[in-house]
DNA sequence: CGGTGAATTGACGCTGCTCAATAGCGGTGG
DNA sequence: CCACCGCTATTGAGCAGCGTCAATTCACCG
């Protein structure tokens, strides 16, 4: 059995999914019994779900990363958060979805149907618990990601975000010294609220003050993480 | 009894506290016999509590409204929302708070201990689930927000704020062709990641363009409501 | 090796910020 | 009742950070 909440236990949340690492086939839920979970495979740039439709699964990455964003008519987009394995999506209250989700590169997903979901969190305290802690979870790192949006400069946005996917591999128990961001420049941009040349430069800027070392566009070598979080310029 | 959670109703939250009317006193709540809410009153400006507290009590607004926001080391500080009577906050799962909060205005605020309200929480469904919806709506807040700081020109950020107070008034059954705003301009201006300056010559556009009529700073009069939407660029 | 999409770099322009002065408004007291 | 005071908002001028447009360069993959 493999705990999907891994990442989530040391923060007190309760784990109340696992699924049976078999791919493909139905997944028995640990305390669900009346639940079903598949997993499914979603090719790179693949929409899992679309803002607007009805919100029928909730999701949790076991493998890739999946983008969540929003369009304004003229095609601007922003990018509300990248989920990583073991991180959950698709847990707003309402009937439709409020995002959109992409696969960022070749992922599996696990679902969980959201109707018997909520009847048995209408049952089941720890279930609607562990659902208000998963929300909460997301509302926090939207609140950390509106300052950066509304108040840091774009040399500032670049090194938090660089930070957060350290500490987010850290979380994991990995080691973090050097990292494989998954994602395009142009994720990164629609994520930050900066354009594709800006993220570049700022990636540049940072090369040149001896923060990172970079071997080819993906591959971030951390050089000096004090540095870095001085420029990222940490909450008061 | 006054229903706090009035403005969720037709959402389909369920309601789970009631509060005797009564200020200053005690307040019995419906469905919780172990907990007591308070009333308790805030001047203008006044801190409700501070980033980094221990997370002691969830609020509800009753009069008034409050601004949550974070605070960069050099100052910047970003507003990641107005809460306006029958609004919660402090709903983060978090042992400490993530926001400082304080009143925009004189303000009265109904508390509940957390540490009661979580070990109940942890028993009935219904309570838990009612925090679930309720962070997921600030999520959905905040997650709108985020598309408005990070894509949005000032024009229709200021746009955009003013139909969102005028949405958020019609929902509490009020008529809202006028707006009586509570906040300053550098409250509006921290909310939507500009400067005062901003902000002021966003309104004086609106108003030559016959969007918006002004009567003093604060009451704004909303002249053309189908262009203040066009300008302020519907999501797709 | 060659082709293709992504990333980088450069030149230039515009939106929104900074700094500064003025105007407006509400509260207070003579 | 009105004049004054302090705070807030407005307006203006100049500037800079980031966006736009365009040209290479790079990395990956067949």
């Amino acid at each position: 059995m493999l705990d999907l909440m891994a990442s989530y236990q040391d923060r007190g949340a309760p784990r109340f999914i696992r699924v049976n690492p078999s791919a493909g086939e139905p997944i028995a839920l640990h305390g669900l019994d009346g639940l079903v979970a598949k997993e499914i495979s979603f090719d790179r740039d693949e929409e899992i779900y679309g803002e607007g439709e009805p919100a029928e699964y909730l999701y949790c990455v076991r493998r890739g990363a999946v983008r969540t964003f929003k369009l304004l008519r003229d095609g601007r987009r922003q990018i509300d958060a990248f989920h990583l394995p073991g991180e959950y999506l698709g847990l707003s209250a309402t009937q439709t979805h409020r995002l959109t989700a992409e696969a960022v590169v070749d992922s599996k997903v696990v679902i969980v149907q959201r109707k018997a979901l909520e009847s048995r969190a209408a049952q089941e305290a720890d279930i609607a618990c562990a659902m208000w802690k998963l929300a909460a979870d997301n509302l926090r790192n939207a609140q950390d990601h509106m300052l950066l949006l509304g108040r840091k400069t774009a040399q500032e946005r670049v090194a938090s975000f660089l930070l957060k996917m350290v500490r987010r591999k850290e979380k994991l128990g990995k080691e973090a010294g050097t990292l494989t961001l998954p994602m395009t420049r142009a994720d990164i941009a629609d994520f930050l609220g900066l354009t594709i040349e800006t993220v570049s430069r700022s990636f540049t800027n940072l090369r040149a003050l001896g923060c990172i070392a970079l071997d080819g566009a993906a591959t971030v070598k951390i050089a000096d993480r004090n540095e870095l979080e001085e420029l990222a310029e940490a909450a008061a």
